[in-house]
Parts: C-alpha cells; sequence; structure tokens
DNA sequence: ACGCTATTCCGAAACGTTTCGGGAAGTCAA
DNA sequence: TTGACTTCCCGAAACGTTTCGGAATAGCGT
C-alpha cells in the first residue's frame, strides 16, 4: 500500500520508486529527487515485515535473561542490554528480550526462538563450561557469540579473564601479607565459576601457600553470608576472603559484621563486578571492574560480522578486568592477634574510590 | 515454502493445509490428520514473518530502557521484563527492548518504534507527570500501558500508590517519637517523585508538623550520600531521613556512618523498592516492596486487551506496596541525646527481616 | 538507414501466510 | 428429476517489498 501510493501518484512503476529509494543506478537522477520529495511528504518508511519476508531474516537478535533464586537484579544484563540496544538501532536491528530459569525451561525458549526463525542471531550470556544452548544452537546453525568461553571452544565469543583477575587479587593479599586465603565461589559449571576458582589456586600454588578452603554456591547475598560464616567458623580461620562476585562479597561483609569483625582490618574481602553497590556497601568494596559497556561492543562486533557471512568459529577476545581499590582489604592484622587502631589504619588506606555513577 | 511443502506432499492445497492447522470446521477429521502427522514430520513451524505480514501486526511488544548516569542498575527494570517476558512468550509475542538516556534520544526511539512499524504496543516506564513519550503515543494511536501516573491521565496505566506508602512511613516515624522528619527525593515531574513527596508532607501536615527540610536529585547512591550530608549539616537535624529510593536511602545510611551517627538509633532511615540490596545495607534497610512482578502482570492485561481491540482509556490500577521492616528505623533517640544501649534496643527490634532471594 | 550501446524504466515473480468467495460432490426431501 | 443443503475442498488475491530479466527510447557512429 505503501510504495505502490508514491508510484501511483508519481505515475510511476513500483519497481523505479524501490529502486530510487535504493540509491540504484539505473533510476533518473530527476526522478529519484522527485521520488524522495513525494516519499518524504507522504512520511513513507518501508514496513520492515514486508522486507524480511522478502529478504528472509529477521532483522533481530535475541537474548534470554536468567531469571529464578538469586538471579534476578543482577545489574550485568541491564549493562549488557543498554550497550548493545543503541548499537543494534542504528544498524535496523531489534533486540528480542526473553528470560526463562535456567535449565529446560531455557533450553526450550532458544528452540522456540530459533525454530520460530524469529531472530537472526543469538547472544548466550552466563555460559556454562558444557552448555546445552551452544551445542543445540551450533546444531541449528544459528549465529550466535557468547559472554564466557566453553570447553570446547570454535564459537564466537568475548570473556573477561577471570583467572588472570583472581590470580592478581591472591597475589594482592599475598603481598598484603595473607597466608590463609579463602574462597567463596560461584558453582563451578559456569565458565566464570571455574575460571576465578582457577586463577584463586593458581594464585596459591605460585606463592608455595597450601590450598585453603573454598565454598560454592549460587551468587546471591544470602549465599555469600552463609558460605563465609562456614569459612570463618572453620578451624584456620581465614584472614583474606576472595568473592566470585560482588553480590557474594556483600553477604560476606555481613558474615564479618555478624562475627564482630571489621572488613578490611581484621578479614579482607574482595569481590568482582563493581557493580554499583559495591562503593556503598557496609564498608566500601575493593573489585573488579569488567567493563561490560567494551565486551558488548565486541560481541556485537562479532555478532553483526557473522550475520553478514562471517565464519565465527575462530573469533573469540579474552579481556581484562582492572582493580577498583577500595577500603575491604589490607594488611593483615599483627601475628599477636591486635589489630591495627581502625582510625590510624584508615589514614593509611588509598582514598582511591571511584564513584560508579560519574563519568 | 512451507505450508506449499505439506500441501504438495499430501496432493492438497495450500488453503486446505492452512485451514487444517488453523484448526478450521470445514475440512475433514481425517485430512486434518494427515496434515497434522505430516506437519509434525517436517517439523513445519508457521513463518511469523509472513503471517505478520499478512495479519499487518508486528506481534511484538516495545520497552525502551533508560540509561545514563544514575540510572542502569536499577533491578527494577530487570524484574520488569523477567515477569513479562514468559507471558508475552505465551501468547506469541516478542519483547523488543532498546535504551536510550532520557530526553530527546528517548523519544526519537519512540518514534522510530511506531514509525517503523515495528511494534503493536509499548510499555512506558518511569513516567513523567507530563510526559511526551505518552502525547506522542497517543497521537499515534498505538495501545500502551505506564508504569505511573501522569498528570492527564486517560490512558491505561499501573501504578503503585507511593502518596500512601510514604504517608504511611511518616506516619511509622511520628509514632516512633521522630518530629523532624527530613525527606530525600527524586525529581518532582517524575510520577514517582511527586507522588512519594505528596505523602511524606500529607504525613507531615495530617499531624500537625510543620514542614521538614527537603532535598531531590536523579535517584543514585552518590547522590543520596550527597543530600543525607546537606540534609544532616543543617541547623536543626532531622532525627529520621525519608528516602523515595532505597538507592538514595543506602547513600544516605553512609552519609550516617560518616557522620558517626549509627542508622536506626541516631537517625532512622526507611526506603523504598525492598531491592536484594536493601537487605544487606550496611544496616538492614527498612523499605517498601512494590510488588513488580504484580504490576507487571497487570499491565500485560491491559496491553492485551488493547491489542484485541479493548478501549484503554479507562484502564488504571493503583496497588498497594508493603512495608518491609528491617533495621533502619527504630525510635527516636532520647530528649538529652543521650541514645540508648546498642543491644539492647537490637532485643527490642523485630527480627521480621526478609531476605530476598528466598520463596 | 542500420546496428550498437547507454540510459531509464517496468512487469512479474517471489517470500509464506490467511481468507474470500465460491465449487464439486453427496445427501435428502419433495 | 429437481432443488436445497451439507460437507469438503480449492483458486486467487492480498499483505509490501526486492529483484530478475527484459524493453523502450534516445544518442551515436558508420
Amino acid at each position: 500500500m505503501s510504495l505502490s501510493k508514491i508510484a501511483t501518484s508519481l505515475g510511476l512503476s513500483v519497481t523505479t520508486v524501490s529502486r530510487a529509494l535504493g540509491g540504484y543506478s539505473d533510476v533518473a537522477e530527476g526522478t529519484r529527487q522527485r521520488v524522495e520529495e513525494e516519499a518524504q511528504r507522504i512520511g513513507y518508511r518501508a514496513n520492515p515485515i514486508a522486507r524480511r519476508l522478502r529478504g528472509g531474516r529477521s532483522d533481530a537478535v535475541g537474548i534470554v535473561l536468567p531469571t529464578g533464586p538469586g538471579q534476578f537484579g543482577e545489574p550485568f544484563f541491564l549493562r549488557l542490554i543498554g550497550a548493545i540496544g543503541p548499537r543494534l538501532a542504528e544498524v535496523g536491528l531489534d533486540l528480542i528480550v526473553s528470560s526463562a530459569r535456567s535449565g529446560m525451561e531455557e533450553l526450550a525458549l532458544y528452540r522456540q526462538f530459533v525454530e520460530n526463525r524469529r531472530v537472526d542471531a543469538m547472544i548466550v550470556a552466563r555460559t556454562r563450561l558444557d552448555d546445552d544452548r551452544i551445542t543445540y544452537l551450533r546444531h541449528a546453525r544459528l549465529p550466535f557469540v557468547t559472554h564466557g568461553r566453553t570447553r570446547a571452544g570454535g564459537h564466537a565469543s568475548v570473556d573477561i579473564d577471570g583467572t588472570r583477575a583472581f590470580r592478581e587479587a591472591t597475589q594482592r593479599l599475598i603481598a598484603f601479607g595473607h597466608r590463609k586465603i579463602g574462597f567463596i565461589g560461584a558453582p563451578l559449571d559456569y565458565g566464570f565459576g571455574f575460571f576465578r576458582e582457577a586463577g584463586w589456586r593458581a594464585g596459591l600454588a605460585e606463592a608455595g601457600l597450601p590450598c585453603a578452603p573454598a565454598r560454592f554456591a549460587e551468587p546471591s547475598e544470602e549465599n555469600g553470608h552463609r558460605l563465609a560464616h562456614e569459612l570463618l567458623a572453620g578451624p584456620d580461620r581465614p584472614t583474606a576472603l576472595l568473592c566470585a562476585t560482588d553480590r557474594l562479597a556483600i553477604g560476606a561483609l555481613h558474615a564479618l559484621g555478624d562475627a564482630g569483625l571489621r572488613p578490611g582490618y581484621d578479614v579482607s574481602v574482595i569481590g568482582y563486578d563493581n557493580s554499583p553497590v559495591s562503593n556503598y556497601a557496609a564498608t566500601p568494596l575493593t573489585s573488579y571492574d569488567p567493563d561490560i559497556e567494551g565486551a558488548a561492543g565486541r560481541m556485537l562486533d562479532m555478532l553483526l560480522a557473522q550475520i553478514a557471512g562471517r565464519d565465527g568459529t575462530a573469533m573469540n577476545e579474552l579481556r581484562r578486568a582492572t582493580l577498583v581499590p577500595r577500603r575491604s582489604d589490607g594488611p593483615v592484622p599483627n601475628q599477636n592477634g591486635q589489630t591495627k587502631s581502625r582510625t590510624i589504619s584508615r589514614e593509611e588506606r588509598s582514598d582511591d574510590e571511584r564513584p560508579h555513577d560519574t563519568a
């Protein structure tokens, strides 16, 4: 009804109008002008659905958010979507978002997405080391990019080097004099859980330290609280707790409070995510910033390249997280159990807080 | 290529196949069976794009997330999307998400959504009292539902009664003996900012208390921190701070810490959102739970009804937020400036914490 | 006058579905 | 035998776009 409207009102054929607007060279400059003016005048916009039907695409990429206990509220996905949205809009792609709890329900949703041809490509986050969704997508031959590596590899992926970050964090704590560094981790079948734990272990091993106690659970404040309690109640109390995520770390901070221990003085805590709360936790939390926006940009590059036909199997990028030191970690307490005075210690500490909202 | 594939392989017409699968009554039971088996066998799924083209719909609803300083990280939108996603999938609608910073950019995105016919309806969140987007959508005659009321009204909306919640909160603080109750609010052109402030003012007025000092800014931890500082530094220090959102309240808790004041004892703080952090703030935060999932469900009802052709101008629902008492508020300190002992006070308090992750 | 090329345009098909308006049998009653 | 009514099926149009394969016209050299 629309190309044809321009066509009839200008006495041209639909073909010519289409080619005029498409910028083809076989339409006279004069008529192209007339067509464009008329299009402008009646506010013509190509019907994307007709275009998709003809083109056999769907001009959309999909992402499914994990819901369920301990999952929602993750600002990670919001930042991902926020970073991806405008760039997708620029190239005329829609971002279709759905949500499901992990497991069967989730895989069924992926199936729906591809079998119903709702998307041209998918974004997979919270990757598992062995991930059903990825074997499925690969089998379905749908372009996709993951946030996080898998054991098998061979697909487009962007990941933050959690191993490196947690090895660094461990070294940092060791340099502070800590020798008993406990670990509060995410389940090891998650890629991010696996690699972060590996970093912690590597850091200990390199320093010739024995393996310290570790606990694992879905990353929620509540679990962090519980696991920290367990570690602190153990026989050989750690002087530092390395946490796989900020949410776990926030819970751990609370467990310290419960036990009358001061974060950063009696026990050091380091998290990961640099989430907005980390700066306003009970004690401002030393954390690692994963630069999600940067990672999202690279993921999108890979996705668009694949949609354009490029092979994605060799695409992958490993990025660095950067330390954001705050107040929740510091030198190990004295041997005799005496800790330094709070006020004096404060003065010693760097004031290098980086508020999340500015800039 | 697909309906016709079934048709030729069964020696039927495309029409009959379509009607068989569509459940029409004018196809023989036997053939309907054969058609369904064949469809099953070759894994037929109707091409949604062709269907949309024919039907003139786009089977999608849109939502645009606000980004920009102090905006991302809001768990509100994640919970909204998480609640809406599965129900939309059930009825075969896509949820198209984009993001833009408030203002011109945002409106341009709405324009893009409707002019390009990308969606059949839109969800509008973070409503302003006088909202460009809403006048635009109304003028474009696109179905939509807002989260939050506007001054003009006359459109489908679901809102949480912020006025009621904040009047209640004020009464609660008054019952605790507080007389100087400061307010840390969101900008008053946001509907939620306006109504919450109104509730606070009403609460004071009903008790015959003079108007107390108030400050307003975008709801971020940082702003809460800054505004609380200002209020506490004022001539007549408030004994309680009512905060329009949890993020503001978290910042306010920190400001108390900086000033050596103990939340819940020296100064009471109440927030709103019952966000996951509120339970793990420096002091567990008394807050109001808006039941976003419930609201999202009602919004969807309204949206679907409008897509089905019903008039939405009279649809609206005002819901209640429920108090979640935690430790950040309590009785006003003694007249002589002495506060009660910490441990004793704790025993007096209810232990009615509601962890966010469970259930 | 003829053939050649360049320029500018267009008809028709195709993408895959839904739906309108019948049409061919078969059944039944008069 | 005829007419009406059921039952089951189908052709064709329509949604709005892109693109393939020409086709008409004009200009040009010979």
